[in-house]
DNA sequence: CGTTGTCTTGATTAACCTCAACAGCGGTGG
DNA sequence: CCACCGCTGTTGAGGTTAATCAAGACAACG
């Protein structure tokens, strides 16, 4: 990880990318970014682990993250795959408790790290900021639900279908956020059942997959998975 | 569902046994009591629906509910089993949005029905609170991360004992919060195969089911098949 | 060039779903 | 009072999905 020093203004813009503070005035998101930290992180690097205590807003500006927890028998499941912008672990720093699962950069990441106590500084002079940030809250809860319904009720290619067209939002190549070990992980599934449905898929005509790239060849095609 | 006339205190006294209101002062709770209602519902009725605003937070005091969201081929997953007391649905009511869930009552149940705006007005006076409930949406949603990892990586008998265990907590007999094809969808299973497990765990000599109630026999026993 | 990690492919197996039948129970109405 | 219905829960047989085990292709890297 090595700590930039950014040009005026660009902090601030980078914040103003992430919904939680895009109705922030100007001058509060320059309040944010005076105490605010710059960070770029290499793939493969942590941004935080599990049980540390969460001193700090992540939010994650550039590149891919894979957010997972570390069981009893040592195995991980990974619980979110995010692409920034985006807010990490909001609600542990925002209650002042610990991180509940560790974050892995996938890709090389651009980061800006907001201490805690300058956000509640924040929160004080703008009454609804907390409520901004609940609603990300808001949507990681449905985010979690989603998953729950698909785990226990869709069958894996769905699963698989539903990831990549939620992946591509309209696009028709679009790159895996991480490795597949890791996607198949995300999606419950072990990495040859990933390899064997994208296979599936292919020979369906719906998509076509080089390396980690995927192209969407026939979306009506991947769409009609879905209600299978 | 009927609305009750409580006594002066009542409804204070049952906004204290919730721990996002724990902290508020006497003074504070009476505000809040003020300007909610006292519900009594009978087994089976709908709390809210999937869609509807949700224009008050619904604290449960006494009975159980199911929390579940309709997919479009029309099957339901119960994503929540409540017990009261605990809040339902908070974030939607904090942030104005809609249910994203419905909600039944599995028993009959209590219910303290306060009103978004009352809400609002209580957090200007009292700074905390919108903390404090996001407390409860923080282990709503580690509760959801532990969903998540037990639906991917357990098998169902494992599940099954972990829900027992957790539903326990530390006493030897326990009822069902809800019917067993209810509990079933809640730990992603098909109702024959909770049936099966059930009568596995009796069969190891984990438990002993009659009816709706569950006597943990022999919790050693009961917590070794987690380890599976 | 060997090592390491990712990804793929094949064969086998176990867990769980599906379908089907039936018992028990409460409510309803002749 | 009893036949009928709907609903929950149990049991059994058979089928399917995806995990497991095992082996090898391939690229990245020191």
């Amino acid at each position: 990880m090595k700590t930039l020093q950014p040009g005026p203004g660009v902090m601030s813009g980078y914040l103003a990318s992430l919904s939680a503070f895009a109705k922030l005035t100007g001058a509060e998101r320059e309040l944010l970014a005076a105490g605010a930290y710059l960070q770029s992180y290499d793939k493969g690097e942590l941004i935080f682990s599990l049980g540390e205590p969460a001193r700090q807003l992540v939010c994650l500006v550039q590149g891919s993250v894979r957010v997972y927890r570390v069981k009893a028998d040592g195995k991980e499941k990974v619980i979110h795959l995010m692409r920034g912008p985006a807010l990490i672990a909001q609600a542990p720093t925002l209650i002042g408790g610990t991180y509940p699962a560790g974050a892995e950069c996938t890709t090389d990441c651009l980061v800006v790290a907001i201490p805690r106590q300058s956000l509640l500084d924040a929160a004080a002079g703008q009454p609804d900021l907390p409520w901004h940030m609940m609603a990300g809250l808001f949507e990681r809860l449905q985010e979690l639900t989603r998953s729950l319904e698909a785990h226990s009720q869709q069958s894996g290619a769905v699963r698989v279908a539903s990831f990549l067209i939620g992946l591509g939002h309209d696009r028709d190549a679009v790159d895996l956020p991480a490795a597949k070990k890791d996607v198949a992980n995300y999606l419950g599934l072990r990495a040859e059942s990933l390899s064997r449905a994208l296979k599936a898929l292919q020979a369906a005509g719906a998509i076509e997959v080089t390396e980690r790239q995927i192209r969407i060849v026939d979306r009506g095609c991947l769409e009609g998975v879905l209600a299978e």
